[in-house]
DNA sequence: GCAAAAGTGTTAAGTTTACACCCATGT
DNA sequence: ACATGGGTGTAAACTTAACACTTTTGC
C-alpha cells in the first residue's frame, strides 16, 4: 500500500490472516530474480516473525480464501515459486541472529522454563545441545529473571519459570560475543 | 532496469560509474520509510562492494555529472536522505560478515602481506588489533597461501606476501565458527 | 514404586588475551 | 648507524566440551 512503510506491510497481513499483533519482525531480504513469477516482473522484500504457536488461534482468524497453518520445520512442505528460496534465507538469518542476541524469547510465552528456551535453541539450529552446559551458557548471559513460579500441569518434576529481563540485557551485555579477534 | 535482475542493477552503475568488475556484492536490505525521498515514494534496495581502491582510477572513469569519490570512513561526508542509515547498516553488515567469513581479502590485490590485511580488519572492525594475536588467528583459520614472494619497494624490511587459497577454505572449514553453544 | 522430566559439577582441552624484543631493509 | 615496519613465543585467564546421577512430581 502507497501510504504504508515496508515493514507495515506483513504487520498487516499478519494481523489480517492470523489477527496476531505484537510479533517480533526482521526483514530478510529483497528478492528480485527477473522469472521469479511467471505472470510479471515482481520484487519481493521477505520479512520473518518469530511467533509463539500456542498463544495463537492462527486458522480462525484467517480473511477469506488464503489458508495459514503451522508447520514442523522438519516437514515443511514445498511452497511455490522461490518461496522455498526465501524460507531458508529467512531460517539462516534467524540462526545468525540467534548466536548474538537473545531472541529465542520471542517465541515462548512470557514465563518458560530452561528446558523450554533449549527446546528453541535445538529446534532452530537444528542440533542437539548438552543441557548442562546450555543452561551455564544463558545463564551467564544475564539475561533471564529467575520467578518464584513453577510449571504446572505435567506429571513429572515441575520446571522452575523464568522470565527474559529486557532491563538487564540493555545494561549488562556488550552483545556481539564471538569471534573475538 | 525492467529486464535486470535485482543484483545487476549495483554492477551495473559499478561498471559505469567507475568502470569496476568482478567486485564482491552483498545486499544490505530495503529502505522503505513512507517520506524518505520528498519527491515520490521510493523503495530503495541497497548492496554494498569491496572494491581495493589501488586497483582502480575512480574518477576518470565517471559517467556525466556524477561523481565517484574515495572516503575515509573516518571522515566520510554526510550523504542527503536516508543514505547515511544505508551506510550504516551496510557497514554493520559488513562487520558481521568479517567475523564469520574470510572477506578482508576482497579488499587488497591478490598478494598481500598480513600486515595489509590486519589494516583492512581494524579499519573496518575500527579497533586495534595485537598483531601477533592477530597472525596466529588467520593462519589458524587455513585458508592462505604463503608464497616465496615478498613485497617490493619499501624502504624497510621486506613483508612475505600470501595469497587467499579458495581450495582451501571450501575443503577445511567448518565456517561460523562462534558462539558455539 | 515407577515413569518422566528437572536439575546439578568437575575436569580436560582449547581459545583468548596480554605482553616486548629482535630482524631485515633502505637511506 | 638509524629509522621503519616485519616478524616472533609464552603464560595466565577464560571458555568450551564431555560426561551421569539425583531430585521432584503425578499416577
Amino acid at each position: 500500500m502507497k501510504d504504508e512503510r515496508l515493514s507495515e506491510a506483513p504487520l498487516r497481513i499478519l494481523k489480517d490472516m492470523a489477527n496476531l499483533t505484537n510479533v517480533y519482525l526482521e526483514q530478510v531480504a529483497a528478492f528480485g530474480e527477473i522469472d521469479r513469477f511467471p505472470h510479471a516482473r515482481t520484487i519481493t522484500v521477505g520479512y520473518y516473525a518469530l511467533v509463539n504457536p500456542f498463544q495463537f488461534e492462527l486458522c480462525s482468524f484467517k480473511s477469506e480464501a488464503l489458508e495459514a497453518r503451522w508447520f514442523d520445520l522438519q516437514d515443511k512442505p514445498l511452497l511455490p515459486y522461490d518461496h522455498n528460496e526465501i524460507v531458508e534465507a529467512s531460517l539462516d538469518k534467524l540462526k545468525l541472529k540467534l548466536r548474538y542476541e537473545p531472541i529465542g524469547f520471542e517465541l515462548l510465552p512470557d514465563k518458560f522454563s530452561l528446558r523450554q528456551l533449549q527446546d528453541i535453541y535445538e529446534a532452530i539450529l537444528g542440533v542437539e545441545l548438552d543441557n548442562r552446559n546450555f543452561r551455564k551458557k544463558i545463564l551467564k548471559m544475564d539475561v533471564l529473571k529467575k520467578l518464584n513460579e513453577k510449571q504446572d500441569g505435567v506429571n513429572h518434576r515441575k520446571a522452575i519459570l523464568y522470565q527474559f529481563d529486557a532491563e538487564k540485557y540493555r545494561t549488562s551485555s556488550e552483545q556481539t560475543a564471538f569471534f573475538t579477534l
